[in-house]
DNA sequence: GCGCCTTTGTCGTCCAGATGACAAAGTAAG
DNA sequence: CTTACTTTGTCATCTGGACGACAAAGGCGC
Protein backbone atom coordinates (compact mmCIF):
# COMPACT_ATOMS: atom_id res chain seq x y z
CA UNK A 1 0.00 0.00 0.00
CA UNK A 2 2.62 2.72 0.88
CA UNK A 3 4.92 1.30 -2.35
CA UNK A 4 1.17 2.28 -4.42
CA UNK A 5 0.43 5.43 -2.68
CA UNK A 6 4.14 6.79 -3.11
CA UNK A 7 3.82 5.52 -6.66
CA UNK A 8 0.77 7.62 -7.22
CA UNK A 9 2.73 10.79 -5.27
CA UNK A 10 5.11 10.53 -8.09
CA UNK A 11 3.90 8.60 -11.26
CA UNK A 12 6.71 10.31 -13.23
CA UNK A 13 9.62 9.50 -11.27
CA UNK A 14 10.59 5.93 -12.60
CA UNK A 15 10.43 7.35 -16.55
CA UNK A 16 12.41 10.47 -15.11
CA UNK A 17 15.37 8.38 -13.78
CA UNK A 18 15.16 6.29 -16.45
CA UNK A 19 16.01 9.25 -18.78
CA UNK A 20 18.95 10.57 -16.33
CA UNK A 21 20.74 7.15 -16.63
CA UNK A 22 20.45 7.03 -20.74
CA UNK A 23 22.96 7.73 -22.05
CA UNK A 24 22.04 6.95 -25.74
CA UNK A 25 20.62 10.12 -27.76
CA UNK A 26 19.41 9.20 -31.60
CA UNK A 27 20.62 11.84 -34.02
CA UNK A 28 17.02 12.27 -36.18
CA UNK A 29 15.01 14.10 -33.54
CA UNK A 30 12.49 14.00 -36.57
CA UNK A 31 11.82 10.64 -37.14
CA UNK A 32 11.89 10.08 -33.60
CA UNK A 33 9.45 12.48 -32.94
CA UNK A 34 7.21 11.03 -35.32
CA UNK A 35 7.65 7.46 -33.75
CA UNK A 36 7.10 8.60 -30.65
CA UNK A 37 3.80 10.55 -31.37
CA UNK A 38 2.36 6.90 -33.30
CA UNK A 39 3.29 5.36 -30.50
CA UNK A 40 1.11 2.36 -29.46
CA UNK A 41 -0.95 3.41 -26.87
CA UNK A 42 -2.94 0.80 -26.08
CA UNK A 43 0.24 -1.56 -26.05
CA UNK A 44 1.88 0.12 -23.37
CA UNK A 45 -0.38 -0.46 -21.09
CA UNK A 46 -0.46 -3.44 -18.76
CA UNK A 47 -3.31 -6.01 -18.53
CA UNK A 48 -5.22 -4.90 -16.05
CA UNK A 49 -4.86 -0.92 -17.39
CA UNK A 50 -6.04 -2.34 -20.77
CA UNK A 51 -9.20 -4.16 -19.08
CA UNK A 52 -10.12 -1.06 -17.28
CA UNK A 53 -9.99 1.16 -20.16
CA UNK A 54 -11.81 -1.16 -22.25
CA UNK A 55 -14.28 -2.38 -20.40
CA UNK A 56 -15.86 1.50 -20.19
CA UNK A 57 -15.24 1.52 -24.09
CA UNK A 58 -17.48 0.98 -27.20
CA UNK A 59 -15.92 -0.72 -30.44
CA UNK A 60 -17.31 1.07 -33.31
CA UNK A 61 -16.80 -0.26 -37.07
CA UNK A 62 -16.34 2.13 -39.94
CA UNK A 63 -16.46 1.05 -43.34
CA UNK A 64 -13.88 2.78 -45.98
CA UNK A 65 -14.57 6.94 -45.77
CA UNK A 66 -16.62 6.86 -43.14
CA UNK A 67 -16.91 9.70 -40.91
CA UNK A 68 -15.75 9.59 -36.85
CA UNK A 69 -16.52 13.20 -36.96
CA UNK A 70 -16.39 16.20 -38.49
CA UNK A 71 -15.45 19.86 -37.27
CA UNK A 72 -17.71 21.64 -35.63
CA UNK A 73 -18.93 18.33 -33.57
CA UNK A 74 -18.42 18.56 -29.77
CA UNK A 75 -15.55 16.92 -28.77
CA UNK A 76 -16.86 14.02 -26.24
CA UNK A 77 -14.34 11.50 -26.81
CA UNK A 78 -11.31 9.90 -27.40
CA UNK A 79 -10.74 7.38 -29.47
CA UNK A 80 -8.15 4.24 -30.05
CA UNK A 81 -7.40 1.91 -33.40
CA UNK A 82 -8.25 -1.34 -33.14
CA UNK A 83 -7.33 -1.94 -36.29
CA UNK A 84 -6.99 -0.02 -39.63
CA UNK A 85 -6.02 3.60 -40.10
CA UNK A 86 -7.89 6.83 -39.57
CA UNK A 87 -7.60 9.73 -41.37
CA UNK A 88 -7.55 13.46 -39.40
CA UNK A 89 -7.32 16.44 -41.39
CA UNK A 90 -8.59 19.82 -41.37
CA UNK A 91 -10.31 21.70 -44.33
CA UNK A 92 -9.38 25.32 -44.78
CA UNK A 93 -12.02 28.22 -45.80
CA UNK A 94 -10.56 27.65 -49.68
CA UNK A 95 -11.79 23.52 -49.39
CA UNK A 96 -8.49 22.81 -49.00
CA UNK A 97 -7.62 19.78 -47.25
CA UNK A 98 -4.76 19.44 -44.95
CA UNK A 99 -3.93 15.94 -43.32
CA UNK A 100 -2.39 16.61 -40.19
CA UNK A 101 -2.19 12.48 -39.04
CA UNK A 102 -2.73 8.91 -39.67
CA UNK A 103 -3.62 6.95 -36.40
CA UNK A 104 -2.83 3.60 -36.58
CA UNK A 105 -3.95 0.40 -34.81
CA UNK A 106 -3.00 1.04 -30.75
CA UNK A 107 -3.13 4.89 -31.27
CA UNK A 108 -5.02 7.05 -29.64
CA UNK A 109 -6.13 10.30 -31.02
CA UNK A 110 -8.46 13.31 -30.43
CA UNK A 111 -6.84 13.67 -26.73
CA UNK A 112 -5.52 17.51 -27.77
CA UNK A 113 -9.58 18.34 -28.13
CA UNK A 114 -10.55 17.02 -24.76
CA UNK A 115 -8.63 19.24 -21.92
CA UNK A 116 -10.62 22.15 -23.24
CA UNK A 117 -13.58 21.09 -24.68
CA UNK A 118 -14.75 22.95 -27.57
CA UNK A 119 -15.79 21.67 -30.69
CA UNK A 120 -13.88 19.72 -32.99
CA UNK A 121 -11.67 21.55 -35.66
CA UNK A 122 -10.47 18.67 -37.49
CA UNK A 123 -11.99 15.82 -39.38
CA UNK A 124 -11.81 12.39 -38.94
CA UNK A 125 -12.05 9.32 -41.24
CA UNK A 126 -11.68 5.86 -41.92
CA UNK A 127 -8.94 5.56 -44.37
CA UNK A 128 -10.44 1.94 -44.99
CA UNK A 129 -12.28 -0.56 -42.97
CA UNK A 130 -11.64 0.11 -39.41
CA UNK A 131 -12.22 -0.56 -35.92
CA UNK A 132 -12.10 1.67 -33.02
CA UNK A 133 -12.91 2.00 -28.74
CA UNK A 134 -14.26 5.26 -28.24
CA UNK A 135 -14.08 5.95 -24.50
CA UNK A 136 -15.84 9.55 -23.33
CA UNK A 137 -14.38 12.14 -22.00
CA UNK A 138 -15.21 11.86 -18.25
CA UNK A 139 -14.30 7.90 -18.45
CA UNK A 140 -10.75 8.38 -20.13
CA UNK A 141 -10.26 11.34 -17.52
CA UNK A 142 -10.83 8.86 -14.43
CA UNK A 143 -8.51 6.65 -16.12
CA UNK A 144 -5.83 8.84 -16.48
CA UNK A 145 -6.63 9.64 -12.92
CA UNK A 146 -6.23 6.50 -11.60
CA UNK A 147 -3.27 5.00 -13.41
CA UNK A 148 -0.51 7.60 -13.52
CA UNK A 149 1.54 5.59 -15.58
CA UNK A 150 -1.08 5.98 -18.39
CA UNK A 151 -1.43 9.36 -17.98
CA UNK A 152 2.56 9.72 -18.45
CA UNK A 153 2.33 7.69 -21.67
CA UNK A 154 -0.52 10.41 -22.48
CA UNK A 155 2.02 13.35 -21.78
CA UNK A 156 5.24 12.04 -23.70
CA UNK A 157 2.53 11.08 -26.71
CA UNK A 158 1.14 14.70 -26.96
CA UNK A 159 5.16 15.70 -26.17
CA UNK A 160 6.19 13.54 -29.28
CA UNK A 161 3.18 15.06 -31.57
CA UNK A 162 4.24 18.56 -30.57
CA UNK A 163 8.02 18.01 -31.84
CA UNK A 164 6.78 15.83 -34.90
CA UNK A 165 4.05 19.34 -35.76
CA UNK A 166 6.76 21.42 -35.15
CA UNK A 167 8.88 19.45 -37.82
CA UNK A 168 6.31 19.40 -40.02
CA UNK A 169 5.77 23.26 -39.73
CA UNK A 170 10.41 23.67 -40.46
CA UNK A 171 9.78 21.40 -43.49
CA UNK A 172 6.64 23.25 -45.12
CA UNK A 173 8.47 26.31 -44.87
CA UNK A 174 11.98 25.73 -46.21
CA UNK A 175 12.16 22.24 -48.31
CA UNK A 176 10.68 21.92 -51.54
CA UNK A 177 8.10 18.91 -52.46
CA UNK A 178 10.51 16.34 -53.60
CA UNK A 179 12.47 16.62 -50.13
CA UNK A 180 8.89 16.52 -48.31
CA UNK A 181 7.78 13.70 -50.01
CA UNK A 182 10.77 11.67 -50.02
CA UNK A 183 10.32 12.84 -46.18
CA UNK A 184 7.43 11.46 -45.84
CA UNK A 185 7.64 8.31 -47.72
CA UNK A 186 10.91 7.35 -44.95
CA UNK A 187 8.46 8.17 -42.51
CA UNK A 188 5.31 6.50 -43.34
CA UNK A 189 7.70 3.26 -43.50
CA UNK A 190 9.07 3.33 -40.42
CA UNK A 191 5.85 3.39 -38.48
CA UNK A 192 3.58 1.33 -40.91
CA UNK A 193 6.37 -1.38 -40.90
CA UNK A 194 4.42 -3.40 -38.26
CA UNK A 195 1.96 -4.07 -40.33
CA UNK A 196 3.87 -7.40 -42.94
CA UNK A 197 3.42 -6.79 -46.58
CA UNK A 198 2.30 -9.36 -48.43
CA UNK A 199 2.80 -8.74 -52.29
CA UNK A 200 5.91 -9.03 -54.03
CA UNK A 201 8.18 -8.21 -51.30
CA UNK A 202 12.15 -7.98 -52.36
CA UNK A 203 14.60 -8.11 -49.80
CA UNK A 204 16.32 -4.89 -48.65
CA UNK A 205 13.44 -2.82 -49.29
CA UNK A 206 11.32 -0.77 -46.99
CA UNK A 207 7.48 -1.38 -47.41
CA UNK A 208 5.17 2.19 -47.25
CA UNK A 209 2.49 -0.44 -45.94
CA UNK A 210 -0.14 2.32 -46.04
CA UNK A 211 -3.37 3.08 -48.96
CA UNK A 212 -2.24 6.92 -50.03
CA UNK A 213 -3.61 8.77 -53.48
CA UNK A 214 -1.69 11.62 -54.79
CA UNK A 215 -4.37 13.76 -53.51
CA UNK A 216 -3.58 12.32 -50.16
CA UNK A 217 0.22 12.74 -50.22
CA UNK A 218 -0.77 16.26 -51.45
CA UNK A 219 -2.61 16.90 -48.51
CA UNK A 220 -0.32 15.64 -45.62
CA UNK A 221 2.56 17.96 -47.50
CA UNK A 222 0.75 20.42 -48.78
CA UNK A 223 1.02 20.61 -52.04
CA UNK A 224 -0.96 19.90 -55.61
CA UNK A 225 -2.00 16.50 -56.73
CA UNK A 226 -0.19 17.42 -59.78
CA UNK A 227 3.30 17.91 -58.49
CA UNK A 228 3.10 14.90 -56.31
CA UNK A 229 2.35 12.69 -59.64
CA UNK A 230 5.47 13.71 -60.98
CA UNK A 231 7.35 13.96 -58.01
CA UNK A 232 6.39 10.57 -57.43
CA UNK A 233 7.01 9.66 -61.09
CA UNK A 234 10.99 11.27 -60.83
CA UNK A 235 11.32 9.25 -57.40
CA UNK A 236 10.46 6.37 -59.66
CA UNK A 237 12.76 6.83 -62.72
CA UNK A 238 15.70 7.21 -60.30
CA UNK A 239 14.87 4.08 -58.97
CA UNK A 240 13.80 5.54 -55.46
CA UNK A 241 10.66 4.18 -54.95
CA UNK A 242 8.99 1.46 -56.86
CA UNK A 243 4.67 1.01 -56.89
CA UNK A 244 3.67 -2.81 -55.65
CA UNK A 245 0.09 -3.01 -55.37
CA UNK A 246 -1.32 0.05 -54.23
CA UNK A 247 1.44 1.13 -52.00
CA UNK A 248 4.85 1.96 -52.26
CA UNK A 249 8.42 0.52 -51.21
CA UNK A 250 11.09 2.00 -51.13
CA UNK A 251 13.87 0.74 -53.22
CA UNK A 252 17.19 1.41 -51.28
CA UNK A 253 15.97 2.93 -48.26
CA UNK A 254 19.71 4.48 -47.92
CA UNK A 255 19.34 5.82 -51.35
CA UNK A 256 16.39 7.78 -50.65
CA UNK A 257 17.58 8.58 -46.98
CA UNK A 258 20.85 10.21 -48.73
CA UNK A 259 18.92 12.13 -51.21
CA UNK A 260 17.45 13.53 -47.76
CA UNK A 261 20.80 14.26 -46.55
CA UNK A 262 21.54 15.91 -49.69
CA UNK A 263 19.08 18.21 -49.56
CA UNK A 264 19.82 19.36 -46.60
CA UNK A 265 23.34 20.03 -47.55
CA UNK B 1 -6.39 12.89 4.23
CA UNK B 2 -9.07 11.02 2.10
CA UNK B 3 -10.01 14.08 0.71
CA UNK B 4 -6.36 14.23 -0.52
CA UNK B 5 -5.71 11.14 -1.21
CA UNK B 6 -8.92 10.57 -3.62
CA UNK B 7 -7.82 13.82 -5.29
CA UNK B 8 -4.29 12.23 -6.38
CA UNK B 9 -6.28 9.38 -7.39
CA UNK B 10 -8.17 11.36 -9.94
CA UNK B 11 -6.51 14.57 -9.77
CA UNK B 12 -8.66 15.48 -13.56
CA UNK B 13 -12.30 14.91 -12.10
CA UNK B 14 -12.83 18.70 -11.13
CA UNK B 15 -11.78 19.67 -14.56
CA UNK B 16 -13.93 16.99 -16.76
CA UNK B 17 -17.05 18.02 -14.61
CA UNK B 18 -16.54 21.80 -15.17
CA UNK B 19 -16.14 20.83 -18.68
CA UNK B 20 -19.24 19.14 -18.70
CA UNK B 21 -21.68 21.71 -17.62
CA UNK B 22 -20.53 24.22 -19.97
CA UNK B 23 -22.34 25.11 -22.80
CA UNK B 24 -20.78 27.97 -24.51
CA UNK B 25 -18.36 26.78 -27.08
CA UNK B 26 -16.29 29.18 -28.74
CA UNK B 27 -16.33 29.35 -32.48
CA UNK B 28 -12.66 30.36 -33.16
CA UNK B 29 -10.55 27.60 -31.86
CA UNK B 30 -7.47 28.91 -33.60
CA UNK B 31 -7.25 32.11 -31.41
CA UNK B 32 -8.52 29.74 -28.37
CA UNK B 33 -5.67 27.22 -29.16
CA UNK B 34 -3.53 30.33 -29.21
CA UNK B 35 -4.36 31.92 -26.08
CA UNK B 36 -4.34 28.72 -24.24
CA UNK B 37 -0.80 27.60 -25.20
CA UNK B 38 -0.05 30.84 -24.00
CA UNK B 39 -1.43 29.81 -20.70
CA UNK B 40 0.13 31.44 -17.57
CA UNK B 41 1.14 28.76 -16.42
CA UNK B 42 2.42 30.25 -13.01
CA UNK B 43 -0.17 32.36 -12.30
CA UNK B 44 -2.36 29.38 -12.38
CA UNK B 45 -0.45 27.76 -9.49
CA UNK B 46 -1.71 28.06 -5.83
CA UNK B 47 0.45 29.88 -3.48
CA UNK B 48 1.58 26.76 -2.43
CA UNK B 49 2.50 25.10 -5.25
CA UNK B 50 4.47 28.47 -6.38
CA UNK B 51 6.53 27.91 -3.96
CA UNK B 52 7.10 24.41 -4.29
CA UNK B 53 8.33 24.76 -7.46
CA UNK B 54 10.31 27.97 -7.47
CA UNK B 55 12.50 26.74 -4.54
CA UNK B 56 13.65 24.12 -6.79
CA UNK B 57 14.08 26.40 -9.41
CA UNK B 58 17.39 28.81 -10.77
CA UNK B 59 16.37 32.34 -11.60
CA UNK B 60 18.30 33.78 -14.62
CA UNK B 61 19.22 36.82 -16.39
CA UNK B 62 19.87 37.28 -19.89
CA UNK B 63 20.01 39.88 -22.31
CA UNK B 64 18.53 40.52 -25.55
CA UNK B 65 20.04 37.74 -27.98
CA UNK B 66 21.43 35.82 -25.08
CA UNK B 67 21.12 31.89 -26.33
CA UNK B 68 19.66 30.13 -23.37
CA UNK B 69 19.73 26.25 -25.34
CA UNK B 70 20.82 25.69 -28.84
CA UNK B 71 20.27 22.50 -30.89
CA UNK B 72 22.16 20.13 -29.33
CA UNK B 73 22.33 20.37 -26.29
CA UNK B 74 20.80 18.30 -23.97
CA UNK B 75 17.35 18.87 -22.48
CA UNK B 76 17.97 19.18 -19.02
CA UNK B 77 15.72 21.38 -17.70
CA UNK B 78 12.22 23.29 -18.06
CA UNK B 79 12.04 26.89 -18.11
CA UNK B 80 9.40 29.43 -17.15
CA UNK B 81 9.48 33.02 -18.03
CA UNK B 82 9.49 35.05 -15.50
CA UNK B 83 9.87 38.65 -17.61
CA UNK B 84 10.46 39.39 -20.94
CA UNK B 85 10.32 37.43 -23.91
CA UNK B 86 12.03 34.12 -25.26
CA UNK B 87 12.24 33.21 -28.79
CA UNK B 88 11.77 29.40 -29.92
CA UNK B 89 12.82 28.80 -33.33
CA UNK B 90 14.67 25.88 -35.28
CA UNK B 91 16.79 25.98 -37.96
CA UNK B 92 16.83 24.32 -41.23
CA UNK B 93 19.94 22.30 -42.81
CA UNK B 94 19.73 25.45 -45.57
CA UNK B 95 20.03 27.96 -42.76
CA UNK B 96 16.83 29.00 -42.86
CA UNK B 97 15.06 29.58 -39.27
CA UNK B 98 11.53 28.95 -38.39
CA UNK B 99 10.25 30.77 -35.36
CA UNK B 100 7.80 28.18 -33.36
CA UNK B 101 6.54 29.82 -30.42
CA UNK B 102 7.43 33.07 -28.43
CA UNK B 103 7.02 32.61 -24.63
CA UNK B 104 5.88 35.21 -22.68
CA UNK B 105 5.80 35.65 -18.90
CA UNK B 106 5.05 32.96 -16.72
CA UNK B 107 4.90 30.74 -20.00
CA UNK B 108 6.61 27.87 -19.56
CA UNK B 109 8.12 26.18 -22.27
CA UNK B 110 11.24 23.36 -22.91
CA UNK B 111 8.14 20.86 -21.75
CA UNK B 112 7.93 18.44 -25.25
CA UNK B 113 11.28 17.92 -25.15
CA UNK B 114 11.96 16.74 -21.48
CA UNK B 115 10.03 13.34 -22.01
CA UNK B 116 11.76 11.58 -24.46
CA UNK B 117 15.29 13.56 -22.83
CA UNK B 118 17.14 13.51 -26.35
CA UNK B 119 18.93 16.50 -27.26
CA UNK B 120 17.18 20.00 -28.14
CA UNK B 121 16.60 20.22 -31.49
CA UNK B 122 15.50 24.42 -31.33
CA UNK B 123 17.15 27.09 -29.87
CA UNK B 124 15.90 29.92 -27.00
CA UNK B 125 17.16 33.17 -27.51
CA UNK B 126 16.20 36.03 -25.51
CA UNK B 127 14.52 38.54 -27.72
CA UNK B 128 14.49 41.36 -25.13
CA UNK B 129 16.24 41.49 -21.62
CA UNK B 130 14.51 38.37 -20.00
CA UNK B 131 14.58 36.88 -16.66
CA UNK B 132 13.65 32.66 -16.71
CA UNK B 133 13.59 30.31 -14.12
CA UNK B 134 15.39 27.03 -15.05
CA UNK B 135 14.11 23.81 -12.95
CA UNK B 136 15.84 20.46 -13.66
CA UNK B 137 13.81 17.95 -15.17
CA UNK B 138 13.57 15.57 -12.33
CA UNK B 139 12.51 18.49 -10.04
CA UNK B 140 9.94 19.34 -12.70
CA UNK B 141 8.24 15.75 -12.80
CA UNK B 142 8.75 15.42 -8.83
CA UNK B 143 6.39 18.50 -8.59
CA UNK B 144 3.86 17.46 -11.69
CA UNK B 145 3.96 13.67 -9.66
CA UNK B 146 3.43 15.81 -6.28
CA UNK B 147 0.61 18.56 -8.07
CA UNK B 148 -1.93 16.25 -10.00
CA UNK B 149 -3.37 19.86 -11.03
CA UNK B 150 -0.41 21.40 -11.92
CA UNK B 151 0.30 18.09 -14.11
CA UNK B 152 -3.54 18.95 -15.96
CA UNK B 153 -2.52 21.96 -16.12
CA UNK B 154 0.70 21.17 -18.30
CA UNK B 155 -1.24 18.41 -20.29
CA UNK B 156 -3.52 21.02 -21.04
CA UNK B 157 -1.09 23.47 -22.17
CA UNK B 158 0.62 20.51 -24.73
CA UNK B 159 -2.68 20.22 -25.88
CA UNK B 160 -3.62 23.70 -26.67
CA UNK B 161 0.36 23.39 -28.43
CA UNK B 162 -0.65 20.62 -30.66
CA UNK B 163 -3.61 22.58 -31.90
CA UNK B 164 -2.04 25.72 -32.40
CA UNK B 165 0.33 23.88 -34.28
CA UNK B 166 -1.76 22.43 -36.47
CA UNK B 167 -3.60 25.61 -37.17
CA UNK B 168 -0.55 26.77 -38.11
CA UNK B 169 0.19 23.86 -40.24
CA UNK B 170 -3.02 24.39 -42.39
CA UNK B 171 -2.59 28.26 -43.02
CA UNK B 172 0.99 28.07 -43.91
CA UNK B 173 -0.07 25.19 -46.23
CA UNK B 174 -3.40 27.81 -47.87
CA UNK B 175 -3.08 30.80 -46.70
CA UNK B 176 -0.95 33.68 -48.56
CA UNK B 177 1.54 36.02 -47.03
CA UNK B 178 -1.03 38.71 -46.54
CA UNK B 179 -3.76 36.88 -44.85
CA UNK B 180 -0.66 34.86 -42.63
CA UNK B 181 0.80 38.20 -41.40
CA UNK B 182 -2.65 39.88 -40.85
CA UNK B 183 -3.63 36.81 -38.58
CA UNK B 184 -0.50 36.26 -36.98
CA UNK B 185 -1.05 40.27 -36.02
CA UNK B 186 -4.42 39.72 -34.07
CA UNK B 187 -3.15 36.67 -32.48
CA UNK B 188 -0.30 38.54 -31.42
CA UNK B 189 -2.19 41.20 -30.11
CA UNK B 190 -4.97 39.16 -27.88
CA UNK B 191 -1.78 37.29 -26.18
CA UNK B 192 0.04 40.48 -25.58
CA UNK B 193 -2.18 42.71 -24.90
CA UNK B 194 -1.83 41.99 -20.95
CA UNK B 195 1.31 44.08 -21.07
CA UNK B 196 -0.16 47.53 -21.22
CA UNK B 197 1.22 49.91 -24.16
CA UNK B 198 2.71 52.91 -22.50
CA UNK B 199 3.15 55.19 -26.10
CA UNK B 200 0.61 56.75 -27.88
CA UNK B 201 -2.48 54.62 -27.49
CA UNK B 202 -6.01 55.35 -29.28
CA UNK B 203 -8.91 54.21 -27.98
CA UNK B 204 -10.36 50.89 -30.10
CA UNK B 205 -7.14 50.31 -31.16
CA UNK B 206 -5.39 47.03 -30.54
CA UNK B 207 -1.69 46.82 -29.59
CA UNK B 208 0.74 44.21 -30.38
CA UNK B 209 2.83 44.52 -27.92
CA UNK B 210 5.65 42.75 -29.01
CA UNK B 211 9.23 43.90 -30.36
CA UNK B 212 9.74 42.26 -34.11
CA UNK B 213 11.26 42.94 -36.94
CA UNK B 214 9.88 41.86 -40.28
CA UNK B 215 12.58 39.42 -40.20
CA UNK B 216 10.87 37.52 -37.25
CA UNK B 217 7.48 37.80 -38.71
CA UNK B 218 8.94 36.26 -42.15
CA UNK B 219 10.31 33.59 -39.89
CA UNK B 220 7.47 32.91 -38.15
CA UNK B 221 4.88 32.43 -41.03
CA UNK B 222 7.51 31.07 -43.33
CA UNK B 223 7.61 33.84 -45.71
CA UNK B 224 10.60 36.14 -47.54
CA UNK B 225 11.72 39.29 -45.39
CA UNK B 226 10.95 41.45 -48.31
CA UNK B 227 7.54 40.15 -49.01
CA UNK B 228 6.11 40.62 -45.26
CA UNK B 229 8.18 44.25 -45.75
CA UNK B 230 5.98 45.01 -48.50
CA UNK B 231 3.08 43.39 -47.15
CA UNK B 232 3.29 45.19 -44.49
CA UNK B 233 3.24 48.31 -46.48
CA UNK B 234 0.23 47.56 -47.68
CA UNK B 235 -1.63 46.72 -44.37
CA UNK B 236 -0.45 50.36 -43.48
CA UNK B 237 -1.94 51.79 -46.91
CA UNK B 238 -5.16 50.43 -46.38
CA UNK B 239 -5.31 51.65 -43.05
CA UNK B 240 -5.46 47.87 -40.92
CA UNK B 241 -2.49 48.78 -38.97
CA UNK B 242 0.09 51.58 -37.59
CA UNK B 243 3.37 51.81 -36.47
CA UNK B 244 4.01 53.24 -32.81
CA UNK B 245 7.43 53.39 -31.63
CA UNK B 246 8.78 49.53 -32.49
CA UNK B 247 5.89 48.32 -32.41
CA UNK B 248 2.43 47.49 -34.27
CA UNK B 249 -1.16 49.10 -33.46
CA UNK B 250 -4.06 47.12 -35.31
CA UNK B 251 -6.05 50.63 -35.89
CA UNK B 252 -9.78 49.07 -36.04
CA UNK B 253 -9.73 45.15 -35.31
CA UNK B 254 -12.91 44.64 -36.60
CA UNK B 255 -11.45 45.73 -40.27
CA UNK B 256 -8.90 43.56 -40.25
CA UNK B 257 -10.48 40.27 -38.70
CA UNK B 258 -12.87 41.04 -41.83
CA UNK B 259 -10.15 41.15 -43.85
CA UNK B 260 -9.74 37.29 -42.63
CA UNK B 261 -12.52 36.40 -42.92
CA UNK B 262 -13.01 37.53 -46.80
CA UNK B 263 -9.87 35.49 -47.35
CA UNK B 264 -11.23 33.04 -45.99
CA UNK B 265 -14.57 33.32 -48.02
C1' DG C 1 28.92 64.42 -32.59
C1' DC C 2 30.60 60.35 -35.64
C1' DG C 3 31.07 55.72 -37.49
C1' DC C 4 29.01 51.08 -37.42
C1' DC C 5 25.57 47.81 -37.65
C1' DT C 6 20.80 46.54 -37.97
C1' DT C 7 16.49 47.23 -39.99
C1' DT C 8 13.52 48.87 -43.68
C1' DG C 9 11.80 50.12 -48.47
C1' DT C 10 11.80 49.00 -53.16
C1' DC C 11 13.49 47.59 -57.27
C1' DG C 12 14.05 43.78 -61.13
C1' DT C 13 14.42 38.87 -62.29
C1' DC C 14 13.26 34.19 -62.06
C1' DC C 15 11.22 29.83 -60.99
C1' DA C 16 8.86 26.21 -58.20
C1' DG C 17 4.80 24.96 -58.08
C1' DA C 18 -0.36 26.08 -58.44
C1' DT C 19 -4.12 25.68 -61.64
C1' DG C 20 -6.89 24.00 -65.36
C1' DA C 21 -7.79 20.68 -68.76
C1' DC C 22 -7.98 16.11 -70.69
C1' DA C 23 -7.13 11.49 -71.81
C1' DA C 24 -5.94 7.05 -70.14
C1' DA C 25 -6.04 3.59 -66.78
C1' DG C 26 -7.94 1.43 -62.73
C1' DT C 27 -11.81 -0.34 -59.68
C1' DA C 28 -16.14 -1.09 -57.98
C1' DA C 29 -20.90 -2.00 -58.28
C1' DG C 30 -24.76 -3.58 -61.04
C1' DC D 1 -19.71 -7.06 -69.51
C1' DT D 2 -21.10 -2.38 -68.83
C1' DT D 3 -21.54 1.87 -66.73
C1' DA D 4 -19.94 5.23 -63.49
C1' DC D 5 -16.55 6.97 -60.67
C1' DT D 6 -11.86 7.49 -58.86
C1' DT D 7 -7.16 7.84 -59.57
C1' DT D 8 -3.22 8.77 -62.47
C1' DG D 9 -0.17 10.89 -66.15
C1' DT D 10 1.02 14.85 -68.63
C1' DC D 11 0.37 18.75 -70.98
C1' DA D 12 0.62 24.15 -71.31
C1' DT D 13 -0.04 28.46 -68.74
C1' DC D 14 0.31 31.71 -65.12
C1' DT D 15 1.81 33.83 -60.75
C1' DG D 16 2.95 34.40 -55.80
C1' DG D 17 6.62 35.00 -53.73
C1' DA D 18 11.74 33.91 -53.28
C1' DC D 19 16.16 35.95 -54.13
C1' DG D 20 19.71 39.36 -54.97
C1' DA D 21 20.97 44.04 -54.85
C1' DC D 22 21.12 48.66 -52.98
C1' DA D 23 19.92 52.85 -50.95
C1' DA D 24 17.88 55.06 -47.14
C1' DA D 25 16.84 55.20 -42.26
C1' DG D 26 17.27 54.24 -37.68
C1' DG D 27 19.71 52.93 -33.36
C1' DC D 28 23.60 52.58 -30.55
C1' DG D 29 28.17 52.53 -28.55
C1' DC D 30 32.03 55.53 -28.12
Amino acid sequence: MSAISEHVVNPFADISTNIETNDFFSIDDEGDAWSDAHANFLSSLSESETQDLLKCSRRMDLKSRDHLFRAGDRSNDVYIVAGGCIRLFQVSSTGKETILWFSFPGEIFGMAELWRGSNRQIYAVANEATQVYSIRRKDFTNFLGAHPEAAMKAISILSARVRALGHALVGLASDNVETRVARLLVRLAAVSSGTRCCAGYTEGELCVNVRLTHQDIANLIGASRQTVSSTLAHLRKIGAVRTVSHHFHIVQPDHLRRLLQLSAA
